[in-house]
RNA sequence: GGAGAGUUGGCAGAGUGGUAAUGCAUCGGACUCGAAAUCCGACGAACCCAUGUUGAAUGGGCGCGCAGGUUCGAAUCCUGUACUCUCCUCCA
């Protein structure tokens, strides 16, 4: 959310900033509309408000002392339906206004690249190098379906498009990646939460997916309830409407979540793999900083998510988005995307964003600072990684000419010693016999 | 799912129709070499509006979990609802 007072001081400047996310400059002028009708209408109402205060005051002192005041009642009476006739108004208004102003996305950074789509985005940097195959590299779901551990058929049966059952070594590997992922952020000061999957419209609205964007998610029927999107709902929403002690800031959070999408407008694209599902892990970060902070907190989170990347070896750039790609919440927002040798291009696995002070109003969150006033949090969320696109990445990178597939390093380990997946160990019960 | 009790300021806690006591905490001052204790004073979340300021306020509105209703007037009465606790039921 802006801050409407901003908006009122400067309204070219606001107009300016949002044309390059596609904001037109009527939503603003209708904001501002809304915004003196809104205020024109409290003075009226709080100026009758406060004459029945008064008044009110005199009737209590005249029954006290046993003196009649109905005359003074019947005028009040009066008095009172034009205060609810104009309070309905002033709802009304109030109501359409902040509808109005939590459409309005967040002002872009002064270096976002501008562009009204994803062309334009800088690349900052290019990590890892690009592995010469020898061989046609297949695609990540026939290096999957071929070894057994992929089976997106009977996700099909039993769930719909954009399910998958991972099976064996690859189960194992998916949990393989996401708890490297988890001990990594730790070992940088995230702290580990497991948050509710199921949301109210509240934390929805709190981090900017409601009231625009309601389509892209799974709603409960008949409740206020939201399968979350992103673990960035539950973790951004954990101190909604709280002052958090000043000693506590930083906080820095990670967790694991699954991740429910309804996919809605996306049809067609993406049909094959674990690319684009309705149900995903991700490990998420986000931290809550003190304004001055959080320019610096995105930079670290940024290279936490790479690191994850450095460490499995996957080829990756860092992109910063133009202001029409960015996310509705984001001020400025760096993609990682990794390398898909098959589909010969970088793939997203990781969107970090600062979001200044835009959620934090939203939700109400806010630090009493030295000078002993109350100040806005600043909130940062981004993705350490995806996780079944970080799979998809080392089934395609890491594959051998006769389908096998190497574990990276790092995750050996983390696989009870498993280095490489073949179709004798891929899944255990097939090859029972 | 059923029954009951509860929800008031940072915390504790009064208030059953006349417009939110009190205590603790906090802040300022006095006393003191300093501190504690004591005394004096201030302050009751956030938010909104007006005038003013740009680290000055002042006045008003709002405000007793939330949302409605009754009333000249609601923390108080009525309805709905969320959450917490206890018991029953169920369940991993």
């Amino acid at each position: 959310m802006l801050d409407i007072k901003k908006i009122r001081r400067q309204p070219d400047w606001f107009k300016e900033k949002l044309a390059t996310r596609g904001t037109k400059p009527e939503e603003i002028d209708e904001v501002l509309d809304l915004d003196a009708k809104r205020r024109d209408l409290l003075q009226q109402t709080e100026t009758m408000k406060a004459k029945r205060n008064a008044v009110s005051k005199q009737i209590g002192d005249a029954k006290r002392a046993n003196k009649p005041a109905d005359d003074i009642i019947a005028q009040m009476r009066d008095l009172g339906d034009q205060i609810s006739k104009l309070d309905e108004q002033v709802e009304k208004v109030e109501e359409e206004f902040h509808d109005k102003m939590s459409r309005l996305p967040n002002v872009p950074h002064k270096d976002d690249p501008v562009s009204l789509t994803e062309e334009g985005a800088i690349e900052l940097r290019k990590v890892g190098h690009i592995r010469d195959f020898d061989f046609e590299p297949k695609h990540h779901w026939d290096v999957g379906e071929n070894l057994g551990i992929l089976d997106f058929d009977r996700a099909r049966k039993v769930s719909g498009a954009r399910f998958v059952y991972y099976l064996g070594l690859g189960a194992q590997l998916e949990r393989a990646v996401y708890n490297f992922m988890l001990d990594e952020h730790m070992k940088e000061g995230y702290t580990e939460v497991l948050p509710p999957y199921i949301v109210n419209a509240a934390s929805m609205f709190g981090t900017g997916q409601f009231p625009k964007f309601k389509d892209g998610v799974y709603q409960v029927n008949g409740e206020d309830m939201t399968l979350i999107p992103t673990a960035e709902v539950p973790l951004t929403n954990y101190y909604r409407g709280e002052v958090i002690p000043e000693e506590e800031l930083p906080v820095k959070v990670t967790a694991l979540t699954p991740c429910f999408r309804s996919e809605a407008g996306a049809a067609g694209r993406d049909t094959r793999g674990l690319i684009r599902m309705h149900q995903f892990n991700k490990v998420e970060m986000v931290k809550y900083t003190k304004p001055e902070d959080s320019w610096k907190a995105l930079d670290s989170m940024t290279a936490n998510a790479e690191n994850i990347l450095k460490k499995l070896e996957i080829p990756y750039h860092v992109i910063r988005l133009t202001t029409g790609d960015m996310s509705f919440t984001a001020s400025e927002t760096r993609d990682l995307e990794l390398w898909m040798p098959a589909q010969h291009k970088y793939r997203e696995v990781s969107s970090c964003s600062n979001c200044l002070d835009f959620q934090a109003r939203r939700m109400h969150t806010q630090y009493r600072g030295k000078d002993g006033k109350l100040h806005y949090v600043h909130t940062l969320n981004g993705s350490g990684l995806a996780c079944g696109r970080t799979v998809a990445a080392i089934l395609e990178n890491n594959q051998n000419e006769d389908g096998s597939v190497t574990i990276p390093k790092v995750l050996v380990p983390y696989m009870h010693g498993v280095t490489k997946i073949t179709k004798e160990n891929a899944v255990p019960f097939r090859n029972k016999h």
